[in-house]
DNA sequence: TTGAAAGCGCTAACAC
DNA sequence: GTGTTAGCGCTTTCAA
């Protein structure tokens, strides 16, 4: 491919002469501009600039301008500057893809979240999340490339990006027990990072909220405000995060010295049908919880549902509250346990830059703590 | 750098022997794999099939391999059969960079959707939106590449991507009124196609909902069920979706010979508060509206907790219904009006394959309906 | 039908 | 301090 130097001297110009005939720049006369034309039409020229034409222009070689635009310190002011002014007069940009053969990388980061065709497992905090991710991956260089995932857990299209050189490093979200993705990524010594622990088989890093003390948060408002009887809606016993705020709610119970009826622990699916149907039971012992702690929001939703066509009123006779802090929460006026996204998404970043960078800093397990977003589902303070 | 060749040279092995020996298979003795190891040292050799391995492998030169990747015809089925051998045996996968740099492509789309900052512009359904996009991307050799856009319209990110190379197109959506990024994109010939149009003053692909098409079914829908005076809650005029919206309500208000009151209409902004405010002034005309349509869900959100802070029953007292069907429609039983996700994500990604291709179908501005979901909002038929 | 070799745009070891 | 040049892994023209 011809450059615009070799234009340049066939239309016997300067190389800036040449670059602004081409882009048409009113400075240069129509017939130089015409000779320009003819040139790079004669050398079947494509305009497009490299870093060989910032060194024509600027009268150097092509490593100065390298080393100028790695900032390499080797250069001399005078010249670094005159490369400096050559690049901004060419709105030169080096090309990614050269850069990325060159150094073999790709300053690619993969993320799938999980399987959006479940309408159960919807991923409401999906836009914050991934915004976030997003600017923390930016600050580093790097860009996200979200694929599918279509069944949860499957490895495959983690295999196919890393076999075609298409992303640095992952960042895995939802990791289950004993999750296939990590077990396949640990071996092939692929760098990732997660947001949530799997178990204690394999060292890996990430960050996590502490799921135990976000329930704790949310019993130990519900005490403040004076609720002695409280009750639990969750995931059934073998589910990660289930089996963590279920274990929150027993802890701070029990820590403040009351009583835990069974009869006001209820299981659910993760619908809203299912968490009435569990609040009804819950509501129906004797006597009844003054307050339910759902395991999430949806749950919290459905319990709302039930209490509210019995004509109890949530916050006065029964209160509630949420987890995950989803967009229903704020509309509901439940109180809820929010996760600090931002803080999860630099430091899963940071730790996967440490694994890119073949790092592992002593602390790459680590563990955040929620806080508490205290609405009407809650805030009245009971008269005991 | 070292080929697989060289080392196996070196070690006076067979290329096959090499490569196992490498990899630790069983059946290469522990002497060879010494010898092997020491060759591979010695040559400071990187472990990394390329197509050059394979071409050594497989007794042919890298051109044939090449063939044989990209489906050439030309080659042999017997010299096909053996390089397919080669590369399955040393498990081969080309590597995506160098080809971008080949063919001056990254078979990547950027997407950026509005900004997460405003808690009131939260996308609820990004995660289905983005599943299907990157479906549809990848069905086509394609990835998405996710970035940020701090600013509603801000044409900077977009700069940045196309001038490094990044991206090969962009899927824009949300776009509005003389929206900056399709003009800049136009003027640099950047292959992009959107989901909304914006106004007539360019042309360029995009694919959209009929939205004027959603209020009528909704308005049609609850004539159906008995109702004569519907009322409406929408964006102030102005804003591109909302007065689409309000529009469909009008005309078919019109079409049906329903008289509407000024007073059953009112505008709000995106938020429950808001909206419920103006349910109560809609509510307090005389007489008053049997139904209310809403421009979105959050609206009718707000108009439902109204109307239940009064004692009214929806679906039986004044029927409701909503728009996008977000999870929340789903959750509070409200009627609301789905967008085609998947195939707006399938003809968006079509159209913008073909702008890659610098081709531009006759029909590149697609129009679709939207379908309407009902549900117990406005699912009773009203006594007349 | 296959191979040799140039080159995509960049970096960096080595030479001066 | 700066320049020459050999690649990174691949595709593709041209020659055999």
């Amino acid at each position: 491919m011809a450059t615009l130097k070799d234009v340049a001297e066939r239309a016997s110009v300067s190389v800036p002469t040449a670059y602004h005939a081409l882009i048409g720049t009113a400075e240069v006369d129509a017939q130089t501009r015409n000779m320009v034309a003819e040139a790079a039409k004669a050398l079947d020229y494509q305009f497009n600039i490299t870093i060989r034409d910032v060194a024509a222009y600027a009268g150097v070689s092509v490593t100065t301008v390298s080393y100028v635009i790695n900032n390499n310190s080797l250069i001399k002011p005078a010249t670094r500057q005159r490369v400096r002014d050559a690049i901004r007069d060419l709105d030169y940009h080096p090309n990614t893809t050269a850069r990325n053969l060159k150094a073999n990388e790709t300053r690619m980061i993969g993320y799938a979240w999980h399987v959006a065709e479940d309408p159960i497992r919807r991923n409401p905090l999906l836009d914050l999340f991934l915004f976030e991710l997003a600017q923390c991956a930016e600050a580093h260089g790097y860009h996200i490339l979200t694929f599918t995932q279509s069944t949860h857990g499957g490895i495959k299209p983690y295999e196919m990006l890393i076999n075609t050189n298409r992303v640095d490093g992952f960042v895995l979200s939802d990791v289950g027990y004993d999750d296939p993705r990590i077990e396949y990524l640990t071996e092939r010594k692929v760098p990732f990072a997660t947001y949530g622990k799997a178990n204690g088989k394999w060292d890996f890093p990430y960050v996590d909220v502490d799921g135990k003390r976000g329930s704790q948060l949310a019993v130990e408002h519900l005490i403040t405000r004076g609720h002695e009887r409280i009750g639990l809606i969750s995931w059934p016993p073998g589910f990660r995060i289930g089996d963590i705020r279920t274990k929150g709610y027993r802890e701070a119970m029990q820590q403040a010295g009351l009583p835990v009826d069974e009869n006001w622990i209820g299981y659910s699916a993760n619908t809203m049908d299912h968490a009435a149907d569990v609040t009804q039971k819950i509501l129906a012992s004797k006597p009844r919880p003054t307050a339910i702690v759902c395991a999430n929001d949806i749950m919290a939703f459905g319990a709302k549902r039930y209490i509210d066509s019995i004509g109890l009123e949530i916050g006065i006779d029964v209160a509630l509250t949420g987890y995950d802090d989803t967009p229903v929460a704020e509309m509901i006026g439940l109180t809820s346990i929010r996760q600090p996204i931002a803080a999860i998404t630099n430091i899963v970043i940071d730790l996967l830059m440490a694994e890119i960078n073949h790092l592992r800093p002593a602390e790459h397990n680590i563990m955040l703590d929620p806080s508490l977003i205290i609405r009407e589902s809650s805030a009245t303070f009971r008269r005991r």
